[in-house]
DNA sequence: TCAACTTGTCATATC
DNA sequence: ACGATATGACAAGTT
């Protein structure tokens, strides 16, 4: 029947939920884009024409290697996730479903059975959103899993104990009307306590009925019809001769077998593949913020904060960027290690664990910027050392004459020296300074980009200045501050991506943990539909037609009505029942 | 030599 | 309307 066709529908399914995964594993790749090349040289040459002037500037960010390497780790880390993830996408793809139940067993054909009857069977409502995803996938590999259960070796009990014994006559006359769950229908609650705990010497009086094929399986119980469960619409004549010992134990037992290794297996693939993950639920404890909002926001504002705050000050403190640019300001030194200097916050504050413990790569960021200050003479206070130098409002050779003197031994220095260190001022210089030294502008750039317009605008009017001078001074604190505006955006941007990168992380545990859960329902679902299975055959073992004779389970199944009650009706009407409850949830989907 | 990366700058948008 | 800031795009320099 839709054996065929259902088995495409699942392995369409199959393929879907593969690429879904890969989907995702490439959400994960990528990271090398984080990894940047990290110099261990710092220049800053100045080809202004104008000036002509060169400066290289041979500071290097402290520890920029080692944030280099950071950030290497960090970023192997990032990558190792999604590496691993696509292997255990496979083997958790190919685990669950033949984890799942048999393809017969629909959830929601479970409900009218266990209606009223037992509380714990009211989960199965819960699991039916969960059992969706997974439905095709496991119809599939549950008919190779019960290929594997049902099929067992010739003159093997299993394989023939879903028909009547042989020496069991099949009444083919009874009808609906004379069928009955006879004496036992009257005390007998299908599931009732005694009933589970019957032992299970009693039920090799049972009829012994297996399923051998899946696909009826699926068919018949989509239908609510319990038969469906567990007898094929079409019984062979010849199984239905043979004599079948008890099934629920012994499938029972396979069940479990099958289930549990199913299940460790997906675990196992869980585990595997979420390594990384899993390594980082320590963090996740911490991490109490799912991290999905991005922290961007905050960052732009807290440099405005600072930046008028600071900017309060005379000249140096301003805290943009660079803050520390506070060369001129002695209280500057400070803004090296305080981030919070920056105009931009960055987001420090939302680092999490893995970022404490430096193997981000955004520190390197830190040191990058510590450099971008310097190459800012007005921001060489990020250097504590240098501090001493921020009262010289010819900042602009001062840092350097200090960066040059500490390079040659002060007993080195010689007369010529002096011309050296004048040169390397000159190239520490940047094109703006130069020109402002070449238009003599009387005042610093730090202050020219630093201080906030009404001061910015009395130190104008304290000189005498001309158009030029201006027009210098104005391109001169429009660049300054474009600039300090430009690393923060750029900051800005690569804390998203990280924001991102986290929420990526996040997510994936998220999906991790839910794939956990889904194998503890679909452990529990199986177990019970073991129980329903057992009980099934233990109601349809008692029945018997008026001569006394069991009912062949070729012939009748049991069926829910509506009302909580149990029909024995016969099989041909059971499936036609069932392929039409099939067909509904066929077109629910579509 | 070339590609990737960094940084400063400009133009423009937005606040 | 104006100034400050944000950001995309580009160019030049660096690795």
């Amino acid at each position: 029947m839709g054996w065929e066709s259902r088995l495409t529908a699942a392995s369409a399914d199959i393929d879907l939920i593969d690429i879904l995964w890969r989907q995702d594993i490439d959400l994960g790749a990528g990271r090398e884009i984080f990894d940047y090349s990290h110099r261990q040289k710092e220049q800053d040459v100045d080809k202004d024409p104008q000036d002509g002037a060169e400066q290289e500037d041979t500071w290097s960010g402290e520890g920029a290697e080692a944030l280099a390497r950071n950030l290497l780790v960090d970023g192997e880390t990032g990558e190792s996730f999604p590496a691993q993830f696509p292997a255990d996408i496979s083997s958790i793809t190919e685990a669950v479903p033949s984890e799942s139940e048999p393809p017969g067993l629909q959830n929601n054909l479970l409900s009218p059975l266990l209606t009223g009857t037992d509380s714990p069977f009211d989960l199965e409502q819960q699991w039916q959103d969960l059992m969706s995803i997974m439905e095709m996938q496991a119809m599939e590999v549950n008919t190779s899993a019960n290929e594997i259960l049902y099929s067992t070796p010739p003159g093997d009990p299993l394989s023939t104990n879903y028909s009547l014994a042989p020496n069991t006559p099949i009444n083919q006359n009874v009808s609906l009307h004379q069928a009955s769950l006879g004496g036992c229908s009257q005390d007998f609650s299908l599931f009732s306590p005694e009933v589970e705990s019957l032992p299970v010497a009693s039920s090799s009086t049972l009829l012994p009925l297996v399923p051998s094929n899946s696909t009826s399986l699926n068919s018949t119980f989509g239908s609510t019809n319990l038969a469906g469960l567990f007898f094929p619409p079409q019984l062979n004549g010849t199984a239905n001769d043979t004599a079948g010992p008890e099934l629920p134990d012994p499938l029972g037992g396979l069940l479990d077998e099958a289930m549990l290794d199913e299940i460790s297996l997906m675990d196992l693939a869980i585990e595997e593949g979420f390594n990384p993950v899993q390594a980082s639920q320590l963090e996740e404890e911490f991490d109490s913020d799912s991290g999905l909002s991005l922290d961007s926001s905050h960052s732009p504002s807290s440099l405005s904060s600072s930046e008028g705050s600071s900017s309060s000050s005379s000249s140096s403190s301003s805290s943009s960027s660079s803050s520390s640019s506070s060369s001129s300001s002695s209280s500057a030194s400070s803004s090296f290690s305080e981030e919070g200097a920056v105009g931009y916050s960055s987001d420090s504050e939302t680092l999490d664990l893995e970022e404490a413990e430096g193997a981000v790569g955004y520190q390197p960021e830190y040191s990058k910027f510590c450099r971008m200050s310097y190459q800012d003479p007005s921001q060489l206070s990020c250097l504590p050392y240098l501090e001493h130098v921020g009262h010289n409002h010819t900042y602009n050779m001062a840092p350097s004459a200090l960066d040059s003197a500490d390079l040659p031994p002060p007993s080195a220095l010689k007369k010529g020296s002096k011309e050296k260190q004048a040169d390397f001022l000159d190239k520490q210089m940047s094109r703006d300074e130069h020109r402002a030294r070449a238009m003599k502008i009387p005042f610093t750039n730090d202050k020219i980009i630093n201080l906030p317009v009404e001061e910015f605008n009395e130190l104008l009017s304290k000189y005498q200045l001309s158009e030029a001078q201006l027009s210098l001074i104005r391109d001169i604190r429009r660049r300054g501050k474009n600039k300090m505006a430009a690393q923060n955006c750029r900051k800005r941007k690569l804390d998203t991506i990280l924001n991102l990168e986290r929420d990526v992380e996040d997510l994936q545990r998220d999906k991790a943990r839910l794939l956990r859960e889904k194998v503890e329902f679909l452990r529990s679902l199986r177990q019970m539909k073991q129980k329903v299975q057992s009980l099934y055959q233990e109601v349809f073992g008692r029945l018997r037609d008026e001569n006394g004779r069991p009912y062949s389970p070729s012939q009748y199944a049991l069926q829910y009505a509506g009302d909580g009650s149990v029909l024995l009706i016969p099989r041909t009407l059971a499936d036609q029942q069932a392929r039409r409850q099939e067909r509904k949830p066929k077109d629910r989907r579509k």
